[in-house]
RNA sequence: GUGGGUGUAGCUCAGUUGGUUAGAGCGCCAGAUUGUGGCUCUGGAGGCCGUGGGUUCGAGUCCCAUUAUCCACCCCA
């Protein structure tokens, strides 16, 4: 038996109906906060991913689709939508618009990963993204956008998690900083971490094992390495969400796994330690691609994983059929087709039978399917231009004029 | 890539210390007199018991392998 390949899923049926209404919050958010919807392609060449995510992260090194096509071009189902969208930015020229440039995505990416809780070979993300801005108000603005998506869909038990870890200038002095910290006890990290010192120290911060939390539980911060103009951004960064009224809690762990992130990073972590939404500012990314340099910033927000914070209660009742219309003989048929067509064109959930049952059958048929109202139509019905609605949910029946039976149901 | 749990009907699961033609509930389809749902009753369809080997007179049950799925690590959304 043929089976939808490891870590893919089907989307249907109540569920379907769950992400319909995520992605109608969504929309109104992003039109409100003056988004653009936009659409990359599924693939584009490995060398935007290579440049724009970073050739040393797992994500590229051992989690893309790569292929080659027939032109012999190396190609890449695309693992995250931000290298694209700016590509597009730049491809596009969207730097001559007034700026900044204000985008937001939803769409399918692809990792090749061991699937998991919460983690798939194909997801959907939900993403924004703005260009050509420097301040600090534009973190306090996307991360406003992702918390009143939260709040909208009454989601709960998610906390905002922010760092800043500084410019490349920072960086460097940083790095240096916590190399010296970390030199005089190399030998009580996992083997990891301590590979890990010299190219990249950072992700230390970020290891799981107890050993190494415990380790590094008095190591420098980045915060205090901030030089001063990095530093008065976060600063101006954590004024505006306090004015805004958005709880967050300075986390000197939140590091990122991609190359592009400068200064702000953020994540929104539910209580059980998954990251819903994860962002940042990257204002390096758009000259590593080619483009003028160009302050950024966004995030990323799994759209399953959201999902799964809200499937309990949708009322399907909302989706139910208006009027079921049943037939009892062949004219009735003919007739129940025709009038079913018609009512849809005037807007009615409108359901006739397709499988030729029996009256019977058909009722039954209209109970399951929650139908407001069902008729029946014959030869009797037809001969008087009459038609017989019951109430489903009151269980009695009226007579009425056939050309009457829209205002009915009205 | 590493480690663990689980694979029996569309779904949720029973299947006793290995023993005849493999079960239940729900769902699906159809009946319980003449053109009317929900409740009840009856019947039906639907399973190479994940796959392949092995042990045995005999395997859904025991052993091995494989595959799928779930969970954890890694990483990430």
């Amino acid at each position: 038996m043929i089976q939808a390949p490891k870590g893919t899923h089907d989307i249907h049926g109540e569920e379907m109906r769950l992400w319909r209404r995520v992605e109608d919050e969504i929309r109104a958010l992003a039109d409100v906060y003056g988004y653009g919807e936009i659409r990359t392609p599924l693939f584009e060449s490995t060398d935007l991913y290579l440049r724009g995510v970073g050739d040393t992260t797992d994500i590229v090194q051992k989690e893309m689709y790569t292929f080659e096509d027939k032109g012999g071009r190396s190609m890449s189902l695309r693992p995250e939508l931000t290298a694209g969208v700016a590509r597009a930015y730049i491809e596009r020229g969207m730097f001559n618009q007034p700026q900044p440039t204000k985008l937001f995505y939803i769409g399918p990416c692809f990792r090749y990963e061991k699937p998991q809780a919460g983690r798939y070979r194909q997801h959907y993300q939900f993403g924004v993204e703005i260009f050509g801005a420097n301040h600090p108000a534009a973190e306090a603005e996307i991360i406003s956008l992702g918390h009143t998506l939260l709040t909208r869909l009454g989601i709960e038990g998610v906390r905002l998690h922010i760092n800043s870890i500084g410019c490349a200038d920072c960086r460097v002095s940083y790095n240096e900083k916590l190399r010296g910290f970390l030199n005089t006890r190399l030998e009580s990290l996992c083997g990891l971490c301590a590979s890990r010192c010299e190219k990249n120290p950072l992700r230390i911060l970020d290891c799981k094992s107890p050993n190494c939390q415990a380790q590094i539980k008095e190591a420098p911060v980045t915060t205090e390495a901030l030089c001063g103009e990095c530093d008065t951004h976060f600063t101006t960064l954590r004024d505006l969400l306090t004015r805004f009224g958005i709880p967050h809690i300075i986390d000197s762990k939140i590091v990122r796994g991609l190359d592009y992130y400068t200064r702000t990073v953020f994540e929104f972590i539910k209580d059980d330690g998954q990251t819903v939404i994860g962002g940042g500012r990257y204002d390096s990314l758009i000259s590593q691609l080619g483009g003028a340099p160009t302050g950024a910033a966004g995030f990323g927000m799994g759209m399953e994983r959201l999902v799964s914070l809200l499937r309990q209660n949708i009322s399907s009742s909302q989706f139910a059929p208006k009027l079921f219309i049943g037939h009892a003989d062949e004219v009735g048929f003919a007739a129940a087709s025709g009038i079913t067509i018609d009512l849809r064109q005037a807007g009615f959930y409108a359901v006739n039978d397709l499988a030729d049952r029996s009256v019977k059958a058909q009722m039954k048929y209209a109970d399951k399917i929650n139908a407001r109202y069902t008729t029946i139509l014959g030869a009797n019905e037809l001969a008087q231009n009459t038609c017989t609605v019951k109430d489903m949910e009151a269980g009695q029946q009226e007579t009425i004029p056939l050309d009457g039976l829209r205002n009915f149901i009205k």
